[in-house]
DNA sequence: TAGGGGCTTGCATACGTATTCATTATTTAT
DNA sequence: ATAAATAATGAATACGTATGCAAGCCCCTA
């Protein structure tokens, strides 16, 4: 009679010898005739071994063509070396762009990314709980709508997380923003400079701190020198959207001689309702767009738009995050970078004078 | 004296009062009065447990925040319920539509996304080995560069893998893609047919499956209807390769009535290559492209284009990637989905007879 | 009333790696 | 030469969850 201790094994899991092909620390340790504890020394670095039985370890591990189990790794580790990163409506042009960089980056400093992708309308709070249970080391949220109920939840939590180009009202939370206010008053104040008279902004989705801070900008830079009465249209960040805000605009018994847009695809809407209606881009009508995506610069368009420092940003981004990694307990801060004017066609502006 | 075995805890290993605000099944369980076990069936609703417990370990977990851990949860399960994603310049603007469409589809089905950007330059192999790491139940090759060393590396580690637009000659590996042979034939009947003389192509990467289908369905259709001597000119799948290669073609003596770029992107560049030298688009020059992204549609452009059925193909990428991961050894198959001629304004076309 | 079947639940252990502590071999200092 | 410090390794255990097995309980049938 065997005792119970040492024969019953649970049926679903398997035995040593048919494991398939699973590779693990242990069979390379036994093959390799050391310890467990060695093999994961060798693979791992954090500690010393000699440099014969670093050798034969690796030889064997090659062999059997062994690869650390990073899951394993991270359980034992309680880090995952995974971030997590949430975003809406990756195909708006300057979101790839971004996620690129920041997949990157991450990478280059041994991150992975786990994305997660939410609908423009959809709450992200549901997608957050998977990031936490995935137990990512922090978290990027960027285009994303989230409420303060969302960061409160990551907060308490205890994972790390920086908002890109977004903030939420009454949250102490870490961010990186583009200087949306101070972009806003550039593109009011170069209008002015340059002789327009009959002002317009497309607006961005109602919801999205960026359009609200272009916004502001604008409207008080404006009212600082005197001009009120600007026009609006609504608009969401979209071609569609800007191309029939633009319509709507041009249609007004008195239509406007400038248009800024919260961002460049609206901008390029506009631009192309204008042209479709013999409007003449920039002598009839400037146009001015925020982002400065690659396809600003493109000869159909050739955008004047206020550039986002997106290498900056997101640089800024990562830092901020793994220094909270490190240090959970330092203060929360929100980063301001400013942007840039790109003076192209799109809008008749003086010359600078500098 | 105690004995050792009691006592003695690893330092590194936090005690179980103050291990943080980690929570855990355990500690859940401990509160509602149940054993772990129980907790874990709870939540991962394996198993029967009475709607009474179930209310109570609920609740417990409700106040306590407890989040199963899906790390160690996968670790468990030899299952991670993530599937990577290798893809290169994700700004190209097909691919961030094909990435959320992707993201949206198996978050849909459970399942997260581990994301990998590699530089269209770069080997994937490298790329490929961290991914293999975090025990990805399943990999979705994209846009990357791939040698058929990689595709066997995987293999030989189990882990499924479906190629997407895209193989790599030689190895037997599951794929989807766009029929674009048949694609690059319908051009050329559409451009045949509609009294072109002159014709031209503008090629993708070299490397790029997909350009080397379209140009060989393209040049062998019109070898079938007896014309010869396509003019070629190299791209790269970018708007500023598709700028210059226009440009030399139209300087050429003999300069063509129609192009077809290996891309949309190429083909916006064509475009504006094109009417920066004065030349009018469709009527002196008719300009197709491959793809059908959301700018073709901007009445800047308004692209004539093969349409790739994205969904579909998505789609189909998904189901035989999960296939596949439930049953790993089910045959490999080439997907093939045809697409769609979209005729729009870019393209001089005969109307159509049917 | 005894035995059998179905529910619930707990115990013990596995998943693969990292790390502490202890042990042994080796080098250095006195 | 001897003590002390150092290096190299192994044994044991923890990370947090899932699950096979066994035990307990209740209800039904014969």
């Amino acid at each position: 009679m065997t005792t119970h201790k040492n024969i019953s094994r649970p049926l679903h899991k398997l035995s040593d010898s048919d494991n398939g092909l699973r590779v693990t620390s242990v069979n390379v340790a036994r093959r390799a005739g050391v310890s467990q504890s060695t093999v994961s020394r060798v693979f791992s670095a954090s500690d010393t071994v000699a440099e014969e039985t670093v050798q034969r370890v690796r030889k064997v591990a090659k062999q059997l063509g062994y690869k650390p189990n990073a899951i394993a790794r991270s359980l034992s580790n309680r880090r995952t070396d995974m971030i997590g990163i949430l975003m809406s409506e990756i195909t708006s042009p300057f979101y790839p762009y971004v996620l690129e960089k920041f997949s990157q980056r991450l990478h280059e400093l041994g991150k992975r990314v786990l994305l997660f992708t939410t609908s423009p309308k959809e709450d992200a709070d549901h997608v957050l709980q998977y990031a936490l249970q995935y137990q990512v080391d922090g978290l990027i949220l960027a285009n994303i709508t989230l409420t303060s109920a969302v960061v409160r939840e990551s907060i308490k939590y205890k994972t790390p997380l920086v908002l890109f180009n977004r903030y939420v009202k009454g949250v102490q939370a870490r961010s990186v923003t583009c200087d949306n206010v101070a972009g806003g008053r550039m593109v009011a104040d170069a209008l002015l400079d340059s002789g327009h008279k009959a002002l317009a902004y497309i607006a961005g989705r109602p919801e999205a701190s960026t359009h609200v801070d272009r916004e502001a900008g604008f409207i008080n830079r404006l009212a600082e020198r005197g001009y009120t009465g600007v026009l609006r249209e609504q608009g969401y960040y979209t071609y569609e959207s800007g191309y029939e805000a633009c319509r709507r605009l041009l249609k007004l018994a008195q239509p406007p001689d400038a248009i800024f847009c919260a961002n460049d695809i609206t901008a390029m809407g506009a631009i192309d309702a204008a042209r479709d209606l013999g409007v003449k881009i920039p002598e009839q009508l400037s146009v001015i767009g925020f982002d400065d995506i690659p396809a600003a610069t493109w000869s159909a368009y050739s955008l004047t738009t206020v550039r986002q420092p997106v290498n900056q940003m997101i640089e800024a981004c990562v830092s901020v995050l793994l220094e909270s990694v490190e240090r959970p307990n330092s203060k929360p801060m929100a980063q301001v970078i400013p942007g840039e004017l790109i003076r192209r066609g799109s809008a008749r502006l003086a010359t600078t004078l500098d």
